[in-house]
DNA sequence: TGTTAGCACTCTTGCCGTTCGACTGCTAAT
DNA sequence: ATTAGCAGTCGAACGGCAAGAGTGCTAACA
């Protein structure tokens, strides 16, 4: 446990850090934010902090940056909450008020008006599961390998592809997609989501199905996952202002990535989360880009239609703003989801 | 007019500065280009070449660099005619061709594959003007301005707003309506583009609308102009793997630029031209954006649709292989649009 | 034991001068 | 008209130097 001393001065480096982007030094610490104590404490204190994982030093004579862990603490502990200006806050009523119409347009007022705000990249995922199935099909294409397609009511045909056990003849293809249409037919595609592979479906006869069942039911979920999907991301351009990419090497890293819109959206939701919830990635914690940071809330959008909100920053990035921010957009979007139904 | 010599000199100039993007020096010229005069005799040449404006000498002990005149020359005579590789080609010819669905799709699909081969930022931009007016309303919004509506028959209702002079009342906001309707409904969209404000249209009575007429025209023109543009883009980060910009803030200024997809948009499209046309721009010579030339071929995607599909580069780009890359595209997806009918 | 002043030490940054090399322009010869 | 040769210019790279930033350590002190 952190000594409340200790506490205070990690998060006037974080506080620091992220306003200025450069390594912090004893003295700027007592000069902003203690000035109760001595330059030479501060040290005491920053060399043990050091020891113990959460800043480091560059070298001898910078002072210190926060690291990942450090950051962690900061969000999990430290940061105390802040609210919007006023005028931030009637810019964000004002801006999506202005836009109610379609989903997909209040989605893109949404990622427009978060990277405004921030000066980071901002990403909204709306994920559709209120498709229902009306037939799965099982396609033996004769080269070891089974195209699996999903009729659904909506008229949209989904495929994915599975490879096939040697042993595997018609007739086996035939009752495994008699399985699969007796299990999930006429439900909603969200079905295959929080479909947990139950051991007692498979009596003896059918075990021999197992493994082809399990892939099966994964490229289910992976496909309808990806097909009910819809991501918008904007302000890209905004990172390159900040310091973390003043070199274009890793601001073209950092874009390249950001064109694997299924990478993002899975960050954004691979933690599925209560409406409303908050979850914060940070660096190298989960797939986050490198360097960066992910900060997303959940919101529903209707029957079956959730949405994540999600800002894209680096590390270091102005967590109290964003969050505060996200908190603000989710309020409106519920209030305007609950009016439109 | 140039000799032949120089010609080739400039030539050489400019395909070395295409391909390393470094000042050309004299002796680089004789050895690859022309081996059969001196260095010396070539330094002569670059000499007049430069105060002829087509060369520019960063400083005395460099090469030359290509002036915009010279790129100008460039494309327009001096440089050979060129084939994709096979391989590419039959790049084209697969992606595309693997890819036929909606004209939405293609478009994607051709942004992509042209940014992939070119290692440039591509874009296609539809102009869909087939719709036809059934009505064009005027609302008085009673603060001196005036609502135009146009309603088509796809039911979308797009509108736009114009200054009102104070002398207007509702009889003649009515009758200016009236007289609106009467010319253009009934007819295609893309009629507003190339409606000529007639003259004699404006008898003595009517002389005072004159001024009016033509503002609500011109907004006729641009609502309807980028209400039925889709602009596709892709490959805006490919910019910054070339030496232009490896500077962030070079960087930044393009890809914020790029993000003002109706003056990108408006620069493919500005100037007309026939079916399979093709029109490049140079830097500062039209409104292309800073240090970029924009290569444009103009193609027709049915009735009253016309594409345009373009690549923005650095001025320094690769003309003959952008050239005959968007050449095959565009013989393509003549092909594709005329089977489709 | 915790805090602090003071100082020696380290390491980066910016600057300056020098050298090296890349090209050119000019001159004089062909 | 062409060319070899040479003097001259300028940028890029390098090394050394001084200044500045911050630290860690020590010793004194509460």
């Amino acid at each position: 446990m952190l000594s409340d001393r200790k506490k205070k001065i990690l998060c006037a480096v974080v506080d620091s850090y992220i306003e200025r982007a450069t390594p912090v030094a004893s003295k700027d610490i007592r000069d902003e934010y203690l000035p109760d104590c001595s330059s030479a404490t501060i040290r005491n204190e920053l060399s043990t902090l050091e020891s113990m994982g959460y800043l480091i030093q560059p070298h001898v004579s910078a002072g210190r940056i926060p690291s990942e862990k450090a950051f962690r603490f900061y969000v999990n502990e430290l940061m105390y909450e802040s609210n919007l200006t006023t005028a931030e806050a009637e810019m964000i009523e004002q801006y999506l008020n202005r836009k109610v119409g379609s989903l997909e347009d209040v989605m893109t007022a949404v990622t427009h008006i978060i990277a405004e705000i921030t000066n980071y990249t901002s990403v909204v995922v709306k994920e559709d599961m209120s498709d229902t199935i009306t037939a799965i099909k099982l396609l033996d294409l004769s080269n070891g390998k089974l195209l699996v397609v999903i009729v659904t009511d909506s008229r949209v045909l989904k495929d994915g592809m599975v490879d096939l056990p040697d042993d595997f003849d018609e007739r086996m293809i035939a009752s495994a997609q008699k399985w699969l249409n007796k299990i999930f037919c006429g439900k909603h595609v969200s079905e295959f989501i929080n479909f947990d592979y139950p051991f007692a479906l498979v009596n003896d006869e059918f075990a021999q199905y197992n493994a082809l069942f399990k892939k099966i039911i994964d490229v289910l979920k992976k496909v309808s996952l990806m097909n009910g999907m819809d991501v918008e991301m904007y302000g890209e351009n905004k990172m390159l202002a900040h310091s973390e990419y003043a070199n274009v090497e890793n601001a073209r890293k950092f874009l390249s990535e950001m064109e694997d819109k299924e990478r993002i959206a899975e960050i954004l939701t691979n933690d599925g989360g209560e409406d409303g919830s908050t979850t914060v990635k940070i660096g190298s914690e989960e797939n986050a880009p490198e360097g960066c940071a992910v900060v997303t809330t959940r919101v529903s959008l209707g029957d079956n239609v959730s949405g994540s909100i999600g800002v894209i920053g680096p590390v270091r990035m102005n967590y109290r703003k964003v969050l505060s921010v996200l908190d603000k957009i989710s309020e409106i979007i519920i209030d305007l989801v609950g009016k439109g139904e």
